[in-house]
DNA sequence: ATTAACGATAAAAACGTTTAACTTTTTTGT
DNA sequence: ACAAAAAAGTTAAACGTTTTTATCGTTAAT
């Protein structure tokens, strides 16, 4: 038994094969009669649409690329990014859909680009996902000017409106920063991500602004940039630490840099709630564990990935990209009141 | 500009596309110096293989199923699989050839049949990718009577020989457990997953080896299954270390467990080389910072990844599974001397 | 009553490739 | 030198779909 194709319902209701394309496909070009008998054929016999098919004559790929950006084997720090729940989430969102997730692991940002040129040109899917986004993106140029549909898990600052669903950064660190200086710190260290990320910017920008709000002076002793392994946790807290004022709060941008801050903490001798605290953004619902617990922002990561999705096939779609734009905000979920006592 | 086809080859070189198409794919019906002023003209104005084309006539998809269980997003514990590195592996691997990673996200093993059984039965892919194998398999069963290629990140025991990669985990307990009891331990916890899986299987049959090695008795209490977590490893140590005669070594599966596993120590008032020990498989390389760091085994995720997309583009050219089989042996990285001392 | 317009369906071509079947050219053996 | 065999190349069909164009009734307009 051959898999049915729209051939066999064209033999089983006497209609013509592009009638039956047409039909199935909701065109006003047929009846509406003609149309259920097509339906209930291709219903009983089973009929299956064909990609391969439409593919060719349509150029159509049903992929969605999923750019992910992993360090290569050589140098596999981890960077607690839940890549696992975010793909999933995208998956999840396309399973009504004929698309799939396809996946592009690339070693860095200038590979992410080339490939991008690559998809783009060579139209080896439907649309694009990428994640660390720039302040002003290459990537995002490339795919407007080629009118390529694609949404970013992170905001851009110069480039032309696009789909985007990102964390609402700003507001983290703001309110991050009132809630400390509440509490009564005034050196307070934030450990960002690599510079040229949007989200560090804003973060940082918010965190000055905090300062100033607070009347607290700016030290870029206090701020540090790189990729957030518990590498760069610990070897920062560890230098901070011996800072003649040094900080008495460390805002971490995730989970691994928080768990590198705690081992730097061991390392000096820091007892946290004592001598410091840590906050953090938490990707992997695991802060809770850390001993002690931290406070953090939390946004579970199946929301974004889920509007990732979503807003792909709707930009697909034709949909435009301002009516796809969304800054979620995580919650804080407060696991240590964060004021220090001095002798425990 | 029209992207370039046999055709335009074939006008190119006045022969016909048939030719033009034997050449590209070095068939020994086409004279070398046919073929070579073929591969000319098709360098010179730069043809690439329209892979619908070969689809639709062939029946080929080019994409390799990676099957991903990831718990739905409302139970998002971090399970510490480091996806983002297995997958990358998988795709680098997978470079030079056509093929492309297509992610199939599912929730969990039910889910994972059903949809190997569609992947297989409508030709979604042309190889599958599988982890989390159990003893007796139903979705390699399924795979290996329907003669579809795949590898599993994983062995089975009742299965039929099929092409896999995985650790070592009989050996990797064995020398742990020696190495354990040579430091005077006695009462030894294994924190295994859940049961169906072989490796857990896997694991208990050396532990249970081990001690009678080493003349110690069997104790279930000491052996806990269940999903990798954090929480699972501190549940299970706040409930072992009230025993009446408490272990003074955990064994955890991963890190993810292992970091449970301190925060169970924190709740229990319990220190790390005083009171017991925790050893882990380490998947993230990311216990050197614990506080303290721990004494694990790792086996850097690249390279059973690579293995894995090595292996199916083989298996796919129909390479016989029985050479296709690896147990890799992780590296044991000594990050404390694990003996307990009383008092410190 | 004739024709124009319209609605519904059919015919046919096209997307790019592979491959079975066929034809032409070259090589081999005598 | 010739036939037979082998090698090299061509023709044409096929994969499953979409879409442009053509055809056929039916209805409306003159």
């Amino acid at each position: 038994m051959q898999r049915p194709t729209i051939k066999t319902i064209a033999q089983e209701t006497g209609l013509s094969i592009a009638t039956v394309s047409k039909a199935l496909k909701h065109s006003p070009q047929v009846r509406p009669e003609t149309r259920a008998i097509v339906f209930d054929a291709a219903e009983r016999i089973g009929y299956e649409l064909n990609l391969h098919g439409v593919q060719l004559r349509t150029g159509k790929t049903f992929q969605v690329a999923a750019i992910m950006t992993a360090p290569g084997p050589k140098q596999d720090e981890w960077e607690g990014v839940e890549y696992a729940q975010l793909l999933s989430g995208i998956s999840w969102a396309l399973e009504e859909s004929p698309y799939r997730v396809a996946l592009f692991a690339v070693r860095d940002f200038k590979e992410s680009l080339a490939t991008i040129k690559q998809i783009v040109s060579l139209k080896k899917a439907d649309g694009i996902i990428i994640s660390g986004t720039r302040a002003d993106d290459p990537r995002i140029r490339v795919m407007q000017e080629a009118d390529f549909p694609f949404v970013t898990y992170g905001m851009s600052i110069e480039n032309e409106p696009h789909a985007y669903v990102d964390a609402d950064n700003q507001q983290m660190i703001r309110v991050s920063m009132a809630r400390l200086v509440a509490r009564g710190h005034r050196r307070i260290a934030l450990l960002n991500p690599v510079e040229q990320l949007t989200y560090g910017i804003v973060r940082l920008n918010s965190y000055r602004q905090a300062l100033d709000t607070a009347g607290l002076p700016y030290d870029p002793a206090l701020v540090a940039h790189g990729r957030l392994t518990p590498a760069f946790g610990r070897e920062n807290v560890i230098a901070m630490s011996q800072l003649a004022d040094p900080p008495t709060a460390y805002i971490c941008a995730n989970e691994a840099t928080a768990l590198g801050a705690f081992s730097g903490f061991h390392a000096r001798g820091l007892v946290h709630g004592r001598d410091a605290v840590i906050n953090a953004t938490d990707d992997l619902n695991v802060s809770q564990y850390f001993a002690p617990p931290i406070t953090t922002y939390y946004l579970p990561i199946g929301e974004p990935s889920a509007l990732l999705g979503k807003f792909i096939l709707r930009r697909m779609e034709g949909e435009q990209p301002e009516a796809l734009q969304i800054l979620l905000m995580p919650d804080l979920i407060e696991r240590c009141d964060d004021r220090l006592r001095p002798e425990r």
